[in-house]
RNA sequence: UACCCGGUGGUGUAAUUGGUAACACACCAGGUUUUGGUCCUGGUAUUUCAGGUUCAAGUCCUGACCGGGUAGCCA
């Protein structure tokens, strides 16, 4: 017994519809509304039957994110509504059981399910050569000796007509023998195809006799040695849907000049017919989204694997520290179009911060810590001092953190000539240190070779515990800090886009896209200082270190050495402002 | 030069299907704030062009222009 799909429970669920994130009526986008007049006439017996079928020669991306929430999203807010898992697994030479396994675990991480409906193409192997075999009968195929060279001749050009195949009046009878001892492995890779015979003149080059079975003595990652022959995808598509019952075969833009095709087999072959549907696939800048290009940058080491951080990879993102929830919230909102367009990658960053705003608890870590001695406060004293959780979720409660004498601060939290609007500390300049006291810098201890800043003096007002001024005195900046005996040392990963370009593609005569990959994507700090708190992490917790960004430990941790991702930084306004001044003074 | 598809702010999508062009992101300005975060308020800016139908066109018609896809025994 089959039961419907159910999409995760996302607060503010409003379907799949365009552009309300916020309480926007919700809309339909266009294949909600084909959906919707499908139910209405009745034309599937008011079932919705959608399928994600992926092939297994890659990682998913981002890109797959956005048709996996569309097509289970579609089940979803539909009664009784169903998607299946399938794998389109028609040419062993590229596919392997290690893709089926991450395309699965990545799934079912974006928080799907498919229940007992996990299909393989290869599952129906049988059943669409006893359809090719019924093809021949019905006059519609045969099998062609051409070669590979000698089919391109023959289909023509985008502008001129193609030639009929020599072989195209081979008998039935001749036909059914040849294509069953091309199955029965009696011919080399390529000596023989299968075709559909059409039309050589069609205007729609798909529709120029087809090659839908080509030989292929290569071990498939399901079927092993049973097969020597294998189905090509437009055969084989439709074959699928139909098989497994789909109402609405969705798919991207590319395969729009392929719907004649489609239509046609399921035509001549009388069987049960799926309508199929196509939308743009996702685009976004400053990354790229082919599975061909992320190989690439796989193989040839220019990323640590298909996982890296960077990589815009299920499997990277997840590891980089981005939620389920940022992933459907992002594509629910991106809308459905029939053009290409391509996403700014800040609108991705956007839902991320989003979630992760709500959910972060928050924590004090110094990336590039700043040595601090309280001269006034009691050498050996330990206070220790409330910290709130999260202020966006008061149940979250509070934490005790450790204050003492010797403290680390952020380097760029200190200025020793400040600009204007600088509002953290400088010599002679009182600011607040989060949940503790106001201090005062009264000394700046530099080496006396490099004359960098090595250590600050600073005296605290005892008034202030907590941060607040009983005299009503008011402090332009409050700023994160460690206590030096406390910390726990971390190391920490900083991201930043993969590519240099918006469109990364933007390439000089010659060069390709890997011309644009940014050198400073990751910068790996190793002496960060994060509180005592977040000790024993494990893998894939997440936090925010307050005024730097969200933060997740990686696999690399262990218990000697924390190891945190930044999954994305906060909004930095300051920043913004410091940028301008900069570029004033030039 | 063939066929197919498509053009709405900087970006991505809406527009009760012929009736005041809206929402989000980004950007800018301000407010709140023990995170220069969050939150709140305000602002800039849009129907590719030319005709036509209509009381009324982003929406319908015609033409132009621009963009994408297609010549794998890949999917």
């Amino acid at each position: 017994m089959q039961t419907p799909n159910r999409l995760p429970d996302d607060s503010g669920e409003k379907g799949l519809g365009s552009a309300p994130e916020s309480n926007a009526k919700p809309t339909l986008n266009f294949i909600q509304e084909i959906i919707a007049k499908d139910l209405k006439s009745g034309k599937y017996d008011g079932r919705v039957h959608t399928r994600f079928p992926p092939e297994p020669n890659g990682y998913l991306h981002i890109g797959h994110a956005k048709s996996i929430c569309l097509n289970f999203g579609l089940a979803a807010e539909h009664e009784g509504g169903l998607c299946n898992l399938r794998f389109d697994d028609t040419n062993p030479i590229k596919e392997e059981d290690e893709y089926v396994k991450s395309i699965i675990e990545d799934i079912r991480w974006l928080g799907f399910d498919w229940e007992d409906r996990l299909f393989y193409a290869s599952g129906y192997f049988e059943q669409m050569y006893q359809y090719a075999v019924r093809l021949i009968e019905l006059g519609k195929a045969y099998v062609c000796d051409l070669n590979a060279e000698q089919t391109r001749e023959c289909r023509g050009t985008l502008t001129k007509p193609g030639k009929d195949s020599p072989y195209r009046n081979r008998s039935v009878k001749e036909n059914l023998d040849l294509f069953e001892r091309m199955r029965a492995g009696e011919f080399p890779d390529g000596l023989r195809t299968l075709r559909a015979g059409i039309d050589m003149t069609s205007p729609n080059l798909n529709m120029r006799d087809p090659v839908i079975y080509r030989i292929l003595h290569a071990a498939h990652h399901r079927t092993g040695d049973k097969w020597c022959i294998y189905p090509m995808y437009d055969w084989a598509h439709g074959l699928e849907d139909s098989i497994e019952g789909i109402t609405h075969s969705i798919c991207t833009l590319e395969f729009e000049n392929h719907r004649p095709l489609y239509d046609w087999f399921l035509e001549q072959l009388g069987v049960y017919h799926p309508q199929q549907i196509e939308f743009a696939r996702l685009e976004l800048t400053y990354t790229v989204m082919s599975k061909r290009k992320l190989l690439e940058l796989v193989k040839e080491g220019y990323v640590g694997g298909w996982g890296d951080p960077r990589m815009p990879t299920i499997s990277g993102l997840r590891r980089r520290g981005y939620t389920p929830e940022s992933i459907r919230n992002f594509c629910r909102g991106i809308g459905m179009a029939k053009f290409n367009s391509v996403i700014d990658i800040a609108r991705l960053e956007h839902s991320l911060r989003d979630d992760l705003n709500k959910r972060s608890p928050r924590v004090m870590g110094v990336l590039r810590p700043l040595r601090v001695v309280i001269d006034n406060y009691p050498e050996g004293q330990v206070e220790e001092l409330d910290a709130v959780n999260n202020p966006e979720d008061p149940s979250a409660g509070t934490r005790k953190v450790p204050f003492s004498r010797v403290l680390y601060i952020e380097r760029e939290d200190f200025r020793e000539d400040p600009p204007r609007k600088f509002f953290r500390l400088a010599p002679g300049r009182e600011v607040r240190l989060r949940y503790a006291y106001f201090v005062t810098c009264v000394d700046v201890v530099k080496d006396a070779r490099t004359g960098e800043v090595v250590e600050l003096h600073c005296t605290y007002d005892p008034a202030t515990r907590g941060g607040d001024s009983p005299d009503g005195r008011k402090v332009k900046g409050t700023i994160h800090w460690v206590s030096a005996a406390h910390a726990l040392t971390a190391e920490v990963r900083m991201y930043d886009h993969l590519f240099t370009k918006e469109n990364p593609g933007e390439v000089e005569e010659g060069a390709d896209f890997k011309a644009n990959l940014n050198p400073n994507s990751m910068e790996r700090i190793t002496s960060c200082r994060v509180e005592p708190s977040v000790a024993g992490a494990t893998p894939g917790s997440r936090y925010q270190f307050e005024r730097n960004g969200y933060f997740c430990v990686d696999p690399d941790s262990s218990a000697e050495t924390l190891v945190f991702n930044r999954t994305v930084g906060l909004r930095d306004s300051w920043g913004k402002i410091e940028k301008k001044l900069q570029q004033k003074k030039r």
